[in-house]
RNA sequence: GCCUUGGUGGCGGAAUUGGUAGACGCGCUGGAUUCAAAAUCCAGUUCCUUUGGAGUGUGGGUUCGAUUCCCACCCAAGGUACCA
């Protein structure tokens, strides 16, 4: 019988569906172990095979878990909503929601085709109503909450209303906006309904508030700041500029210390922790407010290096600020005006781009020193941003080095505060090895005594106070889209009002176009029924707007990463209809175990996630607050392009060999028209690209070789190998293995399509092992010593490989073990049953066809995972490594233990043999302690 | 600039606590089988000036012994960037 793969994998991925052998139960004695995959988005192009690596990893980690005697739970679901399928509908006119279902409809045929051990029937998808009623839900629950500092946890927002009644805001510690009053119960009774509601707004953990955004004309929408890169869209690549826009907003903020905290008790990649660390970006130090000189006004810094304040020659203030306006002396206003009308005009990208060049101008105005009163030039400077801290620096020209750069190109004075430091070339920055001078009460001080005293004297004199500040901004939550998650709020008198529970969820609305509307407003704002009755408690047509009991409803959706924040919750109970999982399910599995997927979402969706799963638990609504133990990031499958390269300016192209230093235009040819040794079909080539049919073409040995460069796999780089092909002509446990042998799960490495034949070649032998031309050829003969080494031998490496994520070394130690075993001539079922239970969680359908020969009426996938033992390895001999001056030479095989002495001897005894044979004198045996025996001399 | 990860044959990559570097696979070379090809099998394959010598990015250090530990530097990839 031959080893017919495309039979046994449909015969056994059929098999699977139909018996529900991976369903995942909520109720079992085993231990549970929930293994997650990052869901992918259906796009139009489907799988290529870079995309299976850490799913295939994934997978046989999950089998191997059941094999362990886990309760796995292995769920895929889709993350449907997302931008293009909806350029796709703007282009076409098709509905997303019909691009999307086709595509999904790909995606589940190429990952049933790999082979998973996918429990299917908790799938999820962020674009069913069924899904995102329960994103809106958590939206509402946010809506509902404040976060209070004093308990360091979200609360329900009535707790916070009962208290404005009681007392008013006095007494409150929470995290909110900067611009509230101090208010008594008195007042709060006072206030009208809006104004309670637009008090409340600031202090809800999703609010809307008017931010200045990055505003992408081209996509006609709003994008993150993790979307943007250089400047620019993520996508696309296209232009942003900074606009003001009403939007719903994430109180993310509040969550910054726990979010950097509870790092610490999650095991991720230190890499990707580092920059979800840098990304929130907390740094310690103080607020200290400067007079203005001659205004009722004052300005407030943020420092973190207080204890340097005796050096501040100046203040600089982002030219946005509105109290630049105010404080500009008249003979400064023309060369202040100009500068930032100047600065406006750069755009992000400029002033990101030209950080080198020093631009500022001089308001006329001056800050008053907190503790010498001395007159201090204040500035304004695009290098200040207006979003980070109040926007506004002391300058300590001789410690830090911008201010140095700015004070010499202005020619102000730059006064020396540290002891011992030469300043005359550059700023001293180095914390540690400071001792200040020139600086009152703070002279001889470390940075660190000086920081405490000065803040103690700040906070004593009213004028300042310690304060930790984080880069990381609230997240704005609102998308001029149409493909994403409608929200459940109405609008009335323009406030904003939450849908109840019970009439959700709010689905989206049919539209004519996709495209914002003619005024700009969100594609929502085509729909002709989207409006709320407060009556039937259902959306109804526009035109029915009363403003008495039919209201106009949010025209945004939610953002890309609304959905992806919680699925993982969802998968413990994917059918609940009454919650987004039931308690009992949720205290069940708790948190994923092991999560793998790309590092790119170091900064989204794992902090967006984080914080979700932080105010979720403070609600009571899940048992952890960290959704996800272990993660591990798969690293990419690059392809491997092909270069076709013509000659500049002519119609020539010239094979790889004979280009010399020409200079030529490279040009990518599609990997399909290149076999293994590089060599071009140049016809297809030519038919593919029909302006070269009439090019010449240089040949080397009558070939044309290609060059080849490792890049991203991608469409536009021709260079995308299909798994559907592979799967043709090598069967998805050949791929399996060999994504797997291709190197390190972490690492990126290159796909090349050649080296396949190897693990192939290994299948195929696995197969032999059991099969002959008769059929089943394994026999109940003992196994000998021999046998049971080899399987033992590979067990352990198998285990401890899979333990570390070393997934590559299996595939090699499988072949090495079917190659001795097939050596040894082994048909024992002793050894080839176990064996087989091995290799299952790599290629389980040879293993399931073969475990079914082997009389099983069971899936190989329950059976329990083989135990390794000791013995089997122990020898009655040791080797003992044998160096010569300390250079390794042989290993001498003696009995095990032996005296110290007797080795020596021994050593001895063959060292005198060898120089008998080699002609020379013995050289000296000395017996380091330890276990390794140096011949010296 | 800063943070992180890495640097081993023609290529992907192995190497438990420091102990014969290059497992395994690809590719390549030679051979068997075949009318021939595919497939399969066998042997070889780090480099060099080959009775030997050199060698894990470079230079030092620790050690009887270093791919492994320590110091300095170089290079590459990823993240981040006027964050006060």
């Amino acid at each position: 019988m031959n080893y017919d793969f495309n039979a046994i994998e449909a015969k056994w991925q059929n098999e699977w569906a139909q018996r529900a052998t991976f369903k995942a139960d909520n109720n079992s004695d085993k231990p549970k172990f929930y293994v997650l995959d990052m869901f992918p988005y259906p796009s139009g192009a489907g799988l290529h095979v870079g995309h299976p690596l850490g799913y295939i990893a994934s997978d046989i980690y999950a089998r191997y878990k059941r094999h362990k005697g886990f309760n796995v739970l292995h769920p895929q679901g889709y993350d449907s909503f997302g931008l293009p399928a909806e350029q796709y509908a703007i282009q076409t006119g098709q509905h997303p929601a019909i691009t999307t279902a086709a595509n999904i409809k790909t995606y589940r045929r190429q990952l049933d085709q790999i082979g998973f051990s996918f429990d299917w029937s908790r799938e999820v998808r962020t674009s069913d109503p069924e899904y995102y009623k329960w994103t809106q839900w958590i939206f509402i629950q946010l809506f509902e909450s404040y976060y209070c500092k004093d308990a360091d946890k979200a609360l329900p927002i009535h707790d916070l209303i009962a208290v404005f009644e009681k007392e008013g805001n006095a007494n409150i510690n929470a995290v909110c906006d900067e611009d509230i009053p101090t208010f008594s119960a008195a007042d709060w009774q006072a206030f009208s309904e809006a104004d309670k509601q637009d008090l409340l707004l600031k202090y809800r953990l999703t609010y809307l508030a008017e931010t200045e955004v990055n505003w992408c004309p081209a996509l006609g929408t709003v994008l993150a700041n993790d979307e943007i890169v250089n400047g620019v869209s993520e996508r696309g690549g296209h232009e942003v500029v900074r606009k003001k826009m009403t939007q719903w907003s994430m109180r993310i903020s509040a969550y910054a210390q726990r979010l950097l905290d509870d790092l610490n008790t999650i095991d991720w990649p230190q890499p990707l922790k580092d920059s979800q660390t840098n990304w929130i970006g907390r740094s310690v130090g103080a607020m200290v407010q400067f007079e203005i000189d001659g205004h009722n006004e004052s300005i407030e810094v943020f420092t973190t290096r207080p204890d340097t304040i005796f050096g501040v020659s100046f203040m600089t203030l982002a030219p946005e600020l509105d109290l630049v306006q105010q404080i500009t002396t008249e003979a400064q206003r023309a060369e202040v005006e100009a500068y930032i009308e100047a600065t406006a005009k750069r755009s992000e990208r400029d002033r990101m781009a030209d950080v080198k060049t020093i631009s500022g101008a001089f308001t006329g105005a001056y800050a008053l020193h907190p503790f010498t009163g001395k007159k201090v030039p204040i500035w304004i400077g695009d290098y200040v941003l207006a979003g980070y801290g109040s926007g506004a620096v002391m300058a300590v020209p001789c410690g830090d080095q911008r201010d140095y750069d700015f004070a010499q190109h202005f020619g102000i004075e730059i006064p020396n505060i540290f002891e011992g430091v030469d300043i005359s070339e550059e700023a001293f920055a180095d914390k540690e090895n400071t001792i200040i001078a020139n600086s009152d009460f703070l002279n001889g001080l470390s940075y660190k005594e000086a920081m405490q005293k000065v803040i103690a004297e700040l906070e004593a004199k009213g004028i300042g106070f310690g304060k930790v500040n984080y880069r990381l901004r609230d997240a704005v939550f609102s998308r001029q889209r149409y493909w994403g998650e409608p929200f459940p709020v109405y609008y009335v008198d323009g406030k904003p009002q939450m849908i109840a529970t019970k009439h959700l969820p709010i689905r989206l609305p049919e539209v004519e176009k996709y495209l914002p509307t003619e005024t700009g407003e969100p594609p929502l704002g085509n729909a002709s029924v989207w409006a709320w009755c407060t009556e039937s408690n259902t959306v109804v047509a526009n035109d029915k707007v009363n403003h008495k009991t039919v209201f106009p409803l949010e025209l945004n959706t939610m953002p890309g990463w609304a959905g992806s924040s919680w699925y993982f919750n969802r998968y413990m109970d994917a059918g609940n209809t009454d919650a987004f999982a039931s308690k009992e399910a949720l205290d069940y599995w708790k948190d994923v175990d092991l999560y793998i997927g790309g590092s790119e979402h170091a900064t989204g969706h794992l902090l967006y996630a984080r914080f979700w799963q932080k105010f979720l638990f403070d609600r009571g609504h899940v048992p952890v607050t960290e959704f996800a133990k272990k993660l591990i990031n798969q690293g990419m499958i690059t392809g491997t392009s092909a270069f076709v390269y013509r000659l500049d300016g002519e119609n020539k192209v010239v094979s790889k060999g004979l280009l010399g230093d020409q200079k030529v235009v490279p040009i990518h040819a599609d990997v399909s028209f290149v076999n293994a040794s590089d060599e071009l079909d140049i016809e297809v080539f030519k038919q593919w690209r029909p302006e070269y049919a009439d090019a010449e073409f240089v040949l080397e040995d009558g070939k044309y070789i290609v060059g080849r460069e490792v890049e991203k796999m991608s469409k536009s780089k021709y260079n995308v190998v299909n798994p559907d092909n592979i799967c043709a002509q090598y069967g998805a446990d050949s791929l399996r293995l060999y994504e797997m042998f291709l190197g390190p799960l972490e690492q990126s490495k290159p796909w090349n399509t050649a080296g396949i034949t190897g693990v192939h070649g290994f299948l195929k032998k696995l197969w032999k092992l059991y099969m002959g031309a008769e059929g089943l050829k394994v026999t109940d003969t003992d196994p000998s010593a021999e046998n049971l080494k080899t399987l033992h031998k590979t067990i352990k490496k198998v285990e401890s490989d899979i333990e570390n994520f070393s997934f590559n070394t299996s595939v090699s130690t499988f072949m090495i073990a079917v190659n001795e075993l097939t050596t040894q001539k082994c048909s024992s079922k002793q050894i080839l049953e176990p064996l087989l239970v091995l290799v299952s969680p790599y290629a389980p359908h040879i293993a399931e066809e073969l475990w079914e020969q082997l009389g099983h009426t069971e899936s190989i996938a329950t059976a329990a995972f083989p135990v390794f033992e000791e013995k089997y390895l122990v020898e009655s001999t040791k080797e003992y490594p044998i160096s010569f001056n300390g250079k390794m030479r042989f290993k001498l095989e003696l009995p095990l233990d032996m005296s110290k002495d007797d080795i020596e001897a021994a050593v001895m005894a063959h060292e005198k043999t060898q120089a008998q044979l080699a002609g020379r004198e013995p050289k000296k045996v000395i017996v380091v302690p330890g276990k390794i025996v140096n011949i010296v001399g």
